[in-house]
DNA sequence: CACCGCGTTGTTTTT
DNA sequence: CAACGCGGTG
């Protein structure tokens, strides 16, 4: 009955689950049930009869987002899921173009390419062109291409009125022949190639749009033009589209994602109001206050305030460490404590910047015997033995596939080197054919019989594999490849690769096809779409290090956001311009809500980056913090400056609090007896041996030693 | 053709 | 401090 379905429900998460047939936007508070929304939702319009099954479409950013909506939805009502639609954009849309590859324009067996494929078949086209990469970055390059793409526009419609802007359409253009020539298609281009082909396909347009009344959209806030364009286009005039987002959880700007969205939609489908959830059920009163302090800076926000009715909790805790590694030894110490007072070490998260700062993380781990885990980093379709085994599978399914070729033509070695794969470039663009067309027609000589073996290496895979499962041909690759032998070889890393690949044959095992005689071809999209979640959790109890972008949507009892300092949090590179700076800033937002119940903000005044030691100055987002819900706890440069929480609550104006290195500090000026006034910025050693960067006005950038130098504060 | 060593260059990330 | 790319040598 429905009744047990809406049971629970806060009167504005009722309002937002029995909408009507119309348009709405929810604006969904981190913590604030929105998954909970969005999947009572479709099972009350499902149980209400306003829709079948087939006629749910879902759209979620990650595939673990989708997975979690079914899974919920099962539990709901009974139904089943494989019937709705309900995936990631780019999920369904791979889903779209399969079945409708024809019109699409695509072979039936067209691949995809992930972010490092797109960037590799980039780089090959440079080269074939002859265009020096130091004049177009391939990542330039790549992201001009993605960029267009998302704005819904092919070469032939771009105009450049300079020479390097015409040579980027060029490339563009190119560079989309050459994924047609060889039945690949990037991440954007799903997106795009469903987009024309419905817009030019009335008919089947319309068979989607009547099927699809009601559209339901996660993370809203993360959408790029052209998703948005794509919603509208499946909505039509007619269908209610439901989006849920939080602006102040937009932290993907900078690939494209268009927080704009959120108002176009209310402007674009007449929405009087956004419907506000603001009833936080996750973190303690005080860990909310201060989230909504924070997120107040930023301007233009949607508004929101998020509240409990639990208590305010404990109070926030903040320590300023000497250094990154006295940093990670007071989180690991805390972390002892909390485990010592019952708290499970999978209950507690490490939040950083950026990647690079889990190494002294890790490093004070390992000393203290702590268990730990660290999220993101390499995932597992994308580690390089298993990119290899995959491109020997992709060769199967399509030799025109030159990516797939150009990787392991070569590998293990056999022969053919890159002269000679330079040599198979030059015949493919004289003859306008794929590579693989190249090798089989290569001439005698010594270099054509490795070229021959390899065709028929190849050949031969493809007929011994007939009729053997998925599994089976994927471990008859990774054999007869010669890739096992050389991992075999492989002293350092061998084995753990080995590993890997026997669990791809795990995998392959474990696939599911839809349609059996595609198992392959499915598996491999699969594979580029599902980059590989990050593998089951060992049973060991951990505690959880990640970026606070992989953090987005989890939540732990203690979290400790560490590394709190200008230039690493807000990072140096967003500090340019306002929109940067307040990403940053809900990016702070993100980190602060993923608490519960423990808040710990963390920095030091002396960190190693790039192998060099920086001394920082304490993140403006500690400060605007409120200092009354902060315990300062103390450390040795609470005595040196003693940090009363009214001192550091001066804000705008962020004060200065770096360590004092021989008696100066960065961003001090000075003036040097010979080169004249200039500014510290930067410092080195300790004691009597103590170097410091110094850029003088007049002679620029120098290094010098405090025992030698004559300098004095200016 | 393969390997070694040097110099450069560093965000965040899902699909 | 790394990881990667390039150029030179065996």
């Amino acid at each position: 009955m429905s009744s047990d379905l809406l049971a629970g429900l806060n009167p504005e998460q009722l309002r937002a689950v029995t909408w009507p047939a119309q348009s709405a936007l929810v604006l969904a508070g981190a913590g604030s049930g929105k998954t909970r929304v969005l999947t009572t939702r479709i099972a009350w319009l499902i149980q209400t009869g306003q829709i079948s099954p087939a006629g749910v479409l879902a759209v979620t950013f990650t595939n673990k987002a989708a997975r979690e909506m079914q899974a919920r939805l099962s539990a709901m009502i009974p139904v089943n899921v494989r019937t709705m639609w309900i995936g990631t954009f780019h999920g369904l849309c791979n889903r779209l173009l399969r079945m409708h590859y024809r019109d699409a324009g695509l072979p039936q067996t067209f691949q995809i390419l992930d972010s490092q494929d797109q960037l590799a078949a980039i780089k090959r086209l440079l080269k074939s062109l002859e265009l020096s990469d130091e004049k177009f970055p391939p990542r330039t390059v790549q992201h001009f291409i993605n960029g267009n793409k998302e704005a819904g526009n092919r070469a032939d419609r771009l105009t450049a009125h300079d020479y390097y802007g015409q040579k980027l359409i060029e490339l563009y253009a190119t560079y989309d022949a050459q994924c047609r020539r060889e039945g690949v298609v990037d991440f954007a281009e799903l997106l795009l190639r469903s987009y024309e082909l419905l817009s030019a396909n009335q008919a089947l347009c319309q068979h989607y749009r009547s099927r699809f009344r009601f559209i339901l959209v996660d993370e809203f806030q993360d959408t790029n033009r052209l998703q948005y364009a794509w919603l509208r286009l499946l909505a039509g005039t007619d269908n209610a589209l439901f989006a849920v987002g939080d602006d102040d959880q937009s932290i993907y700007a900078f690939r494209g994602a268009e927080v704009g969205n959120m108002r176009s939609l209310l402007r674009d489908y007449g929405i009087g109001d956004a419907i506000r959830l603001e009833q936080n059920y996750r973190s303690a009163g005080t860990i909310l206050k201060a989230a909504n302090a924070l997120i107040e800076h930023n301007d233009g926000r949607l508004g929101k305030n998020l509240w409990t009715e639990a208590g305010d909790g404990e109070e926030i805790r903040f320590y300023e460490a000497w250094s990154d590694g006295d940093e990670a030894e007071f989180i690991v110490d805390e972390a002892r404590a909390l485990k010592r007072e019952g708290l499970n070490l999978s209950d507690m998260a490490v939040l950083y910047r950026s990647n690079a700062q889990s190494r002294a993380l890790e490093h004070a781990l390992v000393n203290g015997r702590i268990p730990y885990r660290v999220y993101g980093g390499l995932r597992f379709f994308e580690r390089q033995e298993i990119k290899h085994a995959l491109a020997y599978l992709r060769l199967l399914a399509n030799p025109e596939d030159d990516n797939a070729l150009l990787r392991v033509i070569n590998l293990p070695a056999r022969g053919i080197g890159a002269r000679t794969v330079e040599g198979l470039q030059a015949a493919s663009a004289e003859g306008g054919m794929s590579l693989w067309q190249a090798v089989c027609g290569a001439g005698g000589g010594k270099r054509a019989t490795s070229l021959a073996k390899f065709v028929l290496l190849i050949d031969a895979m493809r007929e011994r594999s007939e009729g053997l499962t998925l599994a089976e041909t994927v471990s008859l690759a990774i054999d007869d490849s010669g890739l096992r032998a050389m991992y075999e070889q492989d002293k350092k890393e061998g084995e753990e690769r080995l590993a890997n690949l026997d669990e791809l044959i795990n995998a392959a095992a474990a696939f599911v096809a839809d349609e059996p005689s595609l198992a392959l071809i499915e598996f491999l999209t699969s594979a580029a779409l599902e980059a590989g979640e990050h593998q089951a959790e060992a049973g060991e109890d951990a505690l959880q290090l990640m970026t606070v972008h992989a953090a987005k949507g989890l939540e732990f009892d203690a979290v400790f956001v560490s590394g709190l300092e200008e230039g690493l949090f807000p990072h140096e590179n967003s500090l340019n311009d306002d929109k940067g700076l307040e990403e940053e800033r809900r990016l702070m937002y993100v980190a602060v809500t993923r608490a519960r119940k423990r808040l710990y903000l963390t920095c030091a005044q002396a960190r190693m980056l790039h192998g060099q030691s920086r001394y920082p100055i304490r993140s403006r987002f500690v400060d605007e913090v409120p200092a009354a819900l902060v315990k300062v706890l103390s450390s040795q440069s609470a005595s040196a400056s003693p940090a009363a929480p009214a001192a550091w609550q001066s804000a705008p104006a962020p004060r200065r609090s770096t360590a004092e290195i021989g008696g100066f500090r960065i961003g001090q000026s000075v003036c040097h007896a010979k080169f004249g006034l200039g500014v510290v910025v930067n410092a080195e050693g300790a004691g009597s041996d103590v170097r410091l960067q110094i850029n003088f006005a007049e002679h620029g950038m120098k290094w010098l030693d405090l025992r030698y130098a004559k300098l004095q504060p200016a």
